[in-house]
DNA sequence: ACGCTTATTGTAAGAAGTTGCAATAAGACA
DNA sequence: TGTCTTATTGCAACTTCTTACAATAAGCGT
């Protein structure tokens, strides 16, 4: 399990305890190309970890999140995924067909400036995710003269 | 139920039918000053008609929802809240103490409109929830030395 | 390497939210 | 007003998520 290198100092620094439930998280969340639900996690962690309880892993899925080593994101009825943190964007969601799109948080960071400037709040690093119609979609529903 | 006139026509121009249950979720959101969870509206509305459901209550949540009388706003860890449609706004939400605060559309529309031109899709008229520490506990927490 | 401390896990029970299906009642028409 | 159609509800079983508490094992010091 490569990631532990990575990961287990940012953990132990703090005073976490590096535990192979939390490697395991870790690893999948690491390798998987797109986010997760908390049962899809614990499925496929549990195949390099069996045995490992969903209870840890939402408890985990929390832990990481809380510590800056993963992101959760609520989906259109308040479902969540998760990924690992990286690099700051955000999502688009298409309502339609499910389509996901990255943006850059560039686009938005002036936005949070003046945000932050009228209310005085200063606001985490959080990824957002925002809802609608892509492209296509919209063409589609057009034709059909749905609203 | 005052209600009742001011959606009954909305409800059934659309092919919908108006509910005693429909409305006294609907009272219910119309006369709170604040966001409900699902179970608060279902103990509120109990009141007004005893024998509701909280199933109901979930699904014509939903229904309203869908069909712009509320919003359904995503709180922290994904627990929805909601609250009867209005002019439209966004919060800022306190990690630290739980205060929330109303910021005007006006303040994020630039970005919407900066995505929607950036990405092609067109974003539908949700409510955004972001987090972050009010200017109070900004100040404790410097005390504090947390982070 | 061994034992100690306590953060973390598993277990089990419970709360919150979802779904399929039969019973009910809203709205339409005679 | 009475009857018909079917959207909507209630029920019950189910999945998902949360919590309390005792058992376990990570990391520290010896």
């Amino acid at each position: 399990m490569t990631c532990g290198s990575e990961f287990a100092p940012h953990l132990r620094s703090r005073g976490f305890r590096v535990t192979t439930q939390r490697l395991a998280v870790l690893h999948v969340l690491r390798h998987s190309t797109k986010r997760l639900s908390p049962g899809q996690v614990w499925q496929q962690a549990c195949l390099s970890l069996p045995g490992l309880t969903e209870t840890t892993v939402y408890r985990t899925l929390d832990f990481l999140v809380e510590n800056g080593l993963a992101w959760r994101i609520p989906l259109d009825k308040g479902h969540l995924v998760y990924e690992i943190a990286g690099p700051r964007h955000h999502h688009l969601i298409c309502r339609n067909c499910g389509d996901e799109m990255q943006v850059d948080h560039s686009l938005v960071s002036r936005m949070y400036a003046k945000l932050e400037a009228a209310s005085g709040y200063q606001l985490s690093g959080d990824h957002m995710t925002l809802f609608g119609l892509c492209p296509e979609c919209q063409k589609s529903k057009r034709l059909k003269g749905v609203t």
